[in-house]
DNA sequence: ATACTGACCGACCGGACGGTCAGTAATTGA
DNA sequence: TCAATTACTGACCGTCCGGTCGGTCAGTAT
């Protein structure tokens, strides 16, 4: 068979077919299913238009090709937000920067998967969800959890409420990003680490209870 | 000849021409621009598709047509948010009550515009942010340009930090709605009423200083 | 040599696309 | 009342769409 050259991430694939899968996944990202046509996907891939339909059956199940790799990538991602060891404020911290440089390091994979579950059809919303939202969540739930029941928590709060906070926060400063550099947007941006930390002084002085000593915050 | 499409907003519009514009919102905000094509739009309407191009010029003179109807009925919305009378933290809860239920209230308007603000060309996104997004965002930093004056805020705090992180909680909660059926999401997912009152409880105590008097939560 | 395989291509198909145009019905104003 | 204007339609155009087809070519096992 086929020489294996380290393909980007599976086994036999030749280099036409990991062209292909680059060019889609660079224009779908950026102009979503009905913006692309197999035609542009093949130039941009340098191969012929026939060739795409050697290696996949259509335009559908070379998007969903996409989308499953894209979801494995996501997950992978997922796996990398550890639940750390320090103290509960450090994990918290150290989980909102690593999930927010996550999001611009794979930025057209989340772009792919965001159009997916915000506008999709409610099948593969179902699957993104399952696959990769809600590993994100559990996680991040996972240690609101454990300080909870470590009486750190302010009492009466709800784990899912916390976690959907710093998820969302996160994720919209991701996608305003384009819109820094318009007024009057721009007087009001900081950078990304200034960003991470500056909304986990907030959330965490308004998430955990005051502590006499090692305050999360300040 | 000439078409009746120079006053975008108001004034002599026909039968035909309101039952275009009605059929355009619902299907762009749904498929976006490229997933909709004129002979839908006219099958939606109930006109035929030359009607259309009666009363626009193409489809993206259609499509201009309706973002810019959808930029004045969110103009109009943020001046609904006004910045309110009361004390700074009630102004600030009442300011992400009423703006999470204008998302939900103009939700089509709302995806329409989103998805020009986050996917959309340059040129319209800067429309977009000059039109709506910073109109709300300015009024938000109002309050809290007050607050701080006043030191109420935490000092050192950023105004355009924490209007952030309250748009966005809010945005990222209308994007999930459709989401809350799946697991393992459907565990966490509170109502609409009872998220904002618990992410202000948060975002407030996070915020605001710490008072002897008059506590901004529980 | 033979037979077979997967990678790849140019030409082509039916249909849907955005858009045009000549012509008909309805409305209006003098 | 009647011409002018507007609202609207069906048939049509060139182009691009997703997809198919016949065929070439390099490698390889027999």
């Amino acid at each position: 068979m086929m020489n294996s050259q380290d393909a980007a991430s599976a086994g036999s694939r030749s280099a036409g077919e990991s062209a292909i899968l680059d060019a889609a996944v660079r224009l779908f990202s950026r102009h979503g299913y009905d913006g692309v046509s197999m035609r542009s996907v093949a130039l941009e891939a340098g191969v012929s238009k026939s060739n795409i339909y050697h290696h996949f059956q259509s335009k559908e199940a070379l998007y969903l090709a996409i989308m499953q790799a894209s979801a494995e990538q996501l997950a992978a991602m997922v796996d990398q937000l550890a639940e750390g060891k320090g103290a509960f404020d450090r994990r918290l911290r150290e989980f909102a920067r690593i999930h927010l440089a996550h999001l611009f390091d794979n930025a057209m994979t989340v772009r792919l998967v965001l159009r997916e579950l915000f506008e999709g059809e409610a099948k593969w919303r179902r699957i993104m969800v399952e696959q990769v939202v809600g590993g994100i969540f559990e996680r991040l739930i996972g240690i609101f959890e454990k300080g909870q029941a470590s009486g750190l928590l302010r009492p009466g709060l709800d784990p899912g409420t916390c976690a959907l906070l710093i998820l969302g926060v996160d994720l919209f400063y991701f996608q305003t990003e384009d819109m820094q550099h318009y007024p009057p947007l721009d007087k009001y941006r900081s950078d990304r680490e200034t960003f991470s930390d500056d909304m986990m002084d907030i959330l965490l002085n308004g998430m955990l209870l005051p502590e006499p000593q090692a305050g999360g915050a300040s």
